[in-house]
DNA sequence: TTGACAGGTTAAGTTACTTGATCCATAAGG
DNA sequence: CCTTATGGATCAAGTAACTTAACCTGTCAA
């Protein structure tokens, strides 16, 4: 009883999310922090408490000594179905400074660093300019500086892009250049400026390095012990010592480099690279293709 | 005129702000989208479109025959700044499986791939155990699955934690170890399960390799020809060849692997590690002050 | 013991909503 | 050409969800 399930408007329901978010992970809250985050008043953020208290029974409690609403020992979300990988997530972006604290629902931010990664910030104007191209199906001049040595240093080329791909450090967006007529990678901070729309390239569906996958093999790197092996096994999700990952063959030289895989075997120290794959012959054969524009290299 | 500007609710807000998202990123959006985003009525809608048109005119047309709200040529945000990290951040979460499409204003995602690396999801319970252990400067149970072939495989050893680190792979807790009384890094994908609170171990300022700091200076790779310096120079920000950075002494093993500094100047390939210290030795002597502890590196 | 702080409550009034109806414009299909 | 589907605008009546203003309670620290 107590428990009405009347329909709720959107601006309550996220109240009462952020209340449980806030059991959830930070143990506590205060009525203030309601008042502040959502601009509502205090009888309204102490409605919205007593709502929470009575749709989520035993959940809260108030200390009066601590002056803090409390999680109880036996709190079970009701809301919201709490994630690990959600919070480190948001915390990562905020130890980037891509967001701020009070742009999350993290009341009090532990103390964490990301890699400090200097790169220059992308320009808004060139993303939202890709986001048209690809929407539009539509080729885009693009002023790029190119890593080959042929070319200029900087040379505004037509593209037709698709796609971005993330190679865990940099973005690209996947396009067929007009110029060498392939699709390649752009790195998108190397992309300067965007021009005009025309008709485009080529079909994304043409891009066969794109939309083919490899399934790629992984286990713990023979090279270790046994008892390593093992715990590499379960850090990667391995019950029976193999996962296959599904790699589109555009991205196979970014995950190649990344796990370290090509040296997996002979490099001198195991624990370098602790995946190996199986499938090697195969694996091996199907990067060059992806490696023969120098420009993804770098 | 028309611009009147009466305090407004938060609910309001954030709907206008998301006209506004859409309007940029995306060029365009319908009442529909709105609607079924913040489960408000159709003539709700139409009044937040309303009410946009009269606080940033000139920005927002409506396309009869497209039946779609557009951005006029002349748009010129106000409500929000647009930010492309910030964008590109939410599509690596989308690209990650750590958010939905549907969780974020992003109206129509571009196709977009990111590293699929298998890791094994974190445990919310682990997470929120070692923060309230960090909140309450106290010590946990951590039961952990070690490399050290000394220990056990798996273990209960108390520490006291105090931040946590992401070296770009994957998310580690700083702590104080109560076995080896010193301070170490434990994967959290390696934490198998949190017990009790008790006592503390340390301070956390009494962390001098997380809390000091060493100033690595960057440069392009030498080996590379003086034009693609200059790329890498422009892509780094580094307008006059150099920039600094700041790394905690704990995160330079990290560091180091993920941009191949050490190897940078004598690898075959420089493509492969665009970037080089110049205080070599200064940052190599730094380092294996944090690769002692053989936990640390797999 | 006083004040500052955190929270709760009640009453009266306002704003932001909903439902339900009706109407308009455009595009696509027969 | 007419029909239907889609997407939008608007009005009227009613209702949640708010606000402001005032006043009350418990706990802690000076």
């Amino acid at each position: 009883m107590g428990t009405t399930e009347e329909k709720i408007r959107w601006g309550v329901e996220q109240r009462l999310e952020y209340i449980e978010f806030r059991l959830f992970w930070d143990g506590e809250l205060k009525r203030g922090d309601i008042t502040s985050r959502f601009g509502v008043s205090t009888p309204q953020a102490s409605g919205d408490l007593a709502t929470y208290r009575d749709r989520a029974p035993g959940n809260i409690d108030y200390d009066g000594s601590r002056k803090r609403f409390v999680a109880t020992p036996r709190f079970k979300p009701r809301f919201i179905k709490p994630n690990a990988d959600r919070y480190l997530a948001q915390l990562e972006a905020i130890a980037d400074r891509v967001i701020g604290v009070d742009e999350t629902w993290i009341g009090a931010a532990p103390a964490a660093e990301a890699m400090p990664i200097p790169r220059r910030k992308v320009d808004p104007a060139i993303l939202k300019g890709l986001l048209a191209a690809i929407r539009a199906h539509r080729s885009i001049e693009v002023e790029h500086r190119s890593m080959n040595p042929q070319r200029e240093e900087t040379m505004w080329r037509r593209i037709t892009p698709h796609a971005f791909g993330h190679d865990g450090l940099r973005w690209h967006v996947r396009a067929f250049c007009h110029i060498d007529k392939i699709f390649k990678d752009f790195v998108l901070s190397r992309c300067l400026a965007v021009g005009e729309l025309h008709e485009p390239g080529a079909e994304p569906a043409q891009d066969d390095l794109w939309f083919s996958f490899l399934d790629v093999v992984l286990e713990p790197n023979p090279a270790l012990n046994e008892r390593d092996r093992r715990t590499i096994a379960h850090e990667y999700g391995m019950p029976d010592g193999r996962v296959t990952v599904p790699v589109r063959r555009a991205l196979l030289y970014y995950f190649n480099k990344r796990l370290r895989l090509e040296a997996a075997k002979t490099i001198d120290d195991p624990t370098l690279a602790p995946l190996a794959v199986v499938n090697q012959d195969e694996f091996l054969s199907a990067i060059p293709a992806t490696k023969s524009h120098r420009d993804l290299l770098m």
